[in-house]
DNA sequence: TGTACATCAGTGAACGCGCGTTCACTGATGTAC
DNA sequence: TGTACATCAGTGAACGCGCGTTCACTGATGTAC
């Protein structure tokens, strides 16, 4: 096939893999031996663990800060910049989380999951990989939702931040397990996107937006 | 010194070591070196690694979950069961886990991190062993948060209970790292119990309670 | 009171295993003259 | 058109290392008769 159909395949062992187990926790041989491709190929393509798993991550954040980008673009032709709400913001980005995890033909859960894992073990680590890569995107977007956020302090909007950020990141990384404890004990099922649904009116309130109930 | 010493001794580095690090980041030669006690004595008093991270959550949890039992039957005798408010509950429940971690001599901080830990690797497995372990007060005190909430379908209850402790853990969890970006983004400090004071309306607003903005 | 035995906390050294990484090598494809 | 060389993706086997665990052993304290 392609030229680099093994990195893909690397790619997207190495995905799943680290989503469900954990980083530390995954070896290159259970990589390896999942994509077939040989042990040495990791270190062949990518030069290390370190940089595989730094890898996996560019995949997502590449194409997801791109594509948010234009789609603030789009959403500031139609509305000026302070009639753009903080729910209507939020939607914007879990559309793009969920269009190119589509495109890229990975399951969005998954991705949810490595960045709770990755957010869980390294909080600095994390945010400095963002804002060094994806900078201007991650900081025009959080300008814009601190401006739908009238009369907030800068601390307070700090920390609603890391509140809704540790809401999200965590209840849509764990989406499996706690979807399945629901269905045990409510006979219920219910859907990502059925989920986010109901958390963006609900962390929309917890930003501060008054909303509805 | 006290018989079981080497116990303690164990428990305390092993616990800071894994809220550092993460479990499978951090080996039994660590803990013991830090520790200053023998390499085998880890076997020989928990039996395995994994027995040991489960008694470091238990050295925590145990004496929470009594200590909770015992508030909550407090704010009962002064309070109707239908007159507890939801941000009350959430107080007490933060006054048990910052008064337990200080009867221990650990950091609270130390603690959110090996919850957060737990939390994002294995859900499930957290879950199971709070459940079988203090399922009793862990129901108890769902069912008066749900009280405290009318008008709120279980499933709608369900979800919210989540995002709230994913804002909770995971800020809680990465308090350090959060507090010193705030320290050179704002140049200000805040400490945890001031968090906790700014986090408890908003994961009551969260929670559908109408609450002040 | 004295002796034999049991219990228990702790130790030092070694065990085998799986890990990430390295290295010499292969074979196919492309490029220069 | 033919030949020599370079590049590149990939491979198989081995490297040394750190890991959790085990085991035979020690030495102090407690118990039975």
């Amino acid at each position: 096939m392609a030229p680099n159909d093994t990195v893909e395949k690397i790619l997207h062992a190495a995905t799943l893999l680290f989503a469900e187990r954990g980083f530390s926790e995954t070896s290159l041989r259970t990589i390896t031996g999942m994509a077939e491709v040989n042990l040495a190929a990791v270190n062949y393509h990518f030069g290390s663990k370190k940089a595989l798993i730094q890898a996996v991550f560019s995949r997502f954040l590449g194409p997801m800060s791109a594509k948010l980008d234009t789609a603030l673009d789009d959403l500031l032709e139609s509305h000026a910049e302070n009639e753009l709400s903080t729910n209507v913001l939020l939607s914007c980005l879990f559309s793009v989380i969920m269009e190119v995890t589509e495109e890229i033909g990975e399951d969005p859960q998954r991705f949810m999951r490595l960045l709770g894992l990755a957010y869980a073990q390294t909080q600095e680590h994390m945010r400095h990989f963002i804002v060094d890569n994806y900078g201007d995107t991650y900081h025009r977007f959080l300008d814009l939702l601190d401006n739908s956020l009238p009369g907030l302090s800068p601390v307070e909007f700090y920390w609603r931040l890391y509140f809704m950020m540790g809401a999200a990141v965590f209840t849509l990384s764990s989406f499996e397990a706690i979807r399945s404890i629901l269905n045990a004990d409510y006979q219920q099922d219910m859907t990502m996107n059925e989920v986010v649904e109901l958390m963006i009116p609900a962390i929309g309130r917890l930003l501060g937006n008054p909303g509805e109930t």
